[in-house]
DNA sequence: CCTTGACTTCAAGTTGACTTGAAGTGGCAC
DNA sequence: GTGCCACTTCAAGTCAACTTGAAGTCAAGG
């Protein structure tokens, strides 16, 4: 497979497959010329690293949960603090979600005045300034996957 | 009260506030001075701030969310979808937690070969190249609260 | 009055995960 | 054989939310 076939079975643009194989992340098994070849399992390794990532690893971590063979060897220990990490994030997203549905129907003359919405407030406050405190953001927004679709039919 | 202590009793780094009063979301009453001065109000703002920040708004949206004259003007649809967006979050969250927690124990001599496994890489390889899916990030890492520390005795 | 040091401004740096642009190369359809 | 254009590299740009640094100001205690 070429990094264009990767690209659109994977829905990963090439830049993005490049700059992976720069980091360590994925490898191609070799060139065909200047081009890049890469074999089948970089599909699934893709996957994994997109496990990772909404899991919430770095990549830089992820890089990590391979042995120099290019084998996956994932510490369970991690896997096990990843999810209280993540279960902890759910509950606050719980409450938090919770609260702003109360909120967008709470029929108190400002938002100010619903003790639930002051709740929420406390909670959002508590902790929010600390390192371990974790804040959703979008992976990617903008700029679709047009440079992605290679041969122009 | 000046940025110090706005500071020290939020938790907020003086150059946050400076940072966050150059955006638009807070003001402070005045100057004595240079110095800004914050009525108390300030600290209210921040937890809303903080709420904001913690459900998923971007910095931008929330100063979106004040009236000209500075009260609160949230829009309750905003809020809800705000919520639905969460809702989901939480889903592919839990889904995530309960497939590491399974991993982190799973008796397979790999994890490729444990069915759960390759679910839970179905499910992070689904839809995570999509504008809508997010992912988690910390807040802030590093550099502790040493700045915001006045006063040293 | 004078020092001190917490404040001020403004510009630039940081981090992570990429994207974009310019300039160059070469596989392959014709 | 040759031209096209998808590929290549490398450097630089982007975005969000701040932080950091340099250089300057000034309120207040001694």
């Amino acid at each position: 497979m070429d990094i264009a076939e990767v690209a659109k079975s994977s829905g990963v643009p090439a830049s993005t497959l490049r700059f992976y194989e720069e980091k360590g992340l994925i490898r191609s098994v070799g060139r065909q010329g200047l081009r890049r070849v890469f074999g089948p399992d970089v599909i699934e390794r893709l996957a994994l690293i997109a496990l990772g990532r909404s899991a919430g690893f770095s990549l830089d971590e992820i890089a990590g949960m391979y042995a120099p063979n290019g084998r996956p060897r994932i510490d369970r220990k991690r896997l096990a603090s990843k999810a209280e990490e993540l279960d902890d994030l759910i509950g606050r997203f719980t409450a938090m979600r919770d609260g702003l549905r109360h909120a967008a129907v709470c029929p108190a003359k400002s938002h100010m005045e619903c003790p639930s919405f002051r709740r929420l407030l406390r909670v959002a406050s508590t902790g929010l300034f600390e390192p371990k405190a974790p804040i959703v953001t979008p992976l990617r927004k903008k700029t679709a996957t047009r440079k992605t679709r290679a041969a122009t039919s």
